[in-house]
DNA sequence: GTATTATTGCAACATAGTCGCAATAGTATT
DNA sequence: AATACTATTGCGACTATGTTGCAATAATAC
């Protein structure tokens, strides 16, 4: 299955790049009107598989979806923080790293992790 | 709202207590056929108001449901992390709670924290 | 230019969870 | 024990998010 370079998956990307944060299906769906719904749920699992994107599942069960900046591409992981503001509703990647230690004969594939809360615009003062 | 002690909340209860893991809706329907569904999430969802049970959600977006055994009750937090097998797909519990440090200006109100992985019976050898 | 097959759009489907409403049943008061 | 109050339940319908099968389209290699 080869990958084919198309000017869906080049506006899909292009609304990832310009985003700083993490976004939903719809925040994609805002933004593009000509491309149908199933095609971008497709992609944006295209992108996860290939490692060019990782998914965030909010509180409400709802997909995230941000590039993976800081990921090399040997060492591809994706323990680090996300944090979902309450009132704006806006998913942000930490930088920091969480350290994970697991009971013998258990192996990680993965980590999600969320904090909600509120951002330093929306927090109460 | 006063709550009131009915059996479905008991029936409810007592599976949760019994089972030493975190339960989805559907593992609760499995044992229980004479509660309605829609009753089941709502007592799910009172447990959880009430700071009876806390609610992990899965890679999948599926909820699961576990009683609050470390919480301590004026200090009610969650910020452990939870681990869901792939193969098994059983969602448990980690005692350790990890540490959160916040950007200024920030504030957290809950953590929600899954390791996906295998545990000790299914991990390949 | 042609063949191959990845990608897309469409529609239908699947699943998880919620909600309004009327009927039922705890709880407190008398 | 009867009554009033209202939390809870069951039912059905609904919403929302995400997936899938299939035929048509279009990117790539030759």
């Amino acid at each position: 299955m080869n990958r084919r370079k198309t000017p869906s998956k080049e506006k899909i990307l292009a609304i990832l790049k310009s985003q700083g944060d993490a976004i939903s299906h719809e925040t994609i769906t805002n933004q593009i009107t000509d491309i149908n719904r199933a095609t971008i749920y497709r992609i944006l699992n295209q992108f996860c598989e290939d490692g060019i994107a990782h998914r965030i599942i909010a509180e409400n069960g709802k997909q995230f979806f941000a590039l993976c900046k800081t990921c090399e591409v040997e060492e591809h992981h994706h323990n680090h923080l996300h944090f979902q503001c309450n009132t704006c509703e806006k998913v942000e990647c930490f930088e920091s790293e969480i350290n994970i230690s697991l009971p013998e004969g258990y192996a990680i594939e993965n980590f999600n992790g969320l904090i909600n809360g509120y951002c330093n615009t929306c927090a109460p003062a």
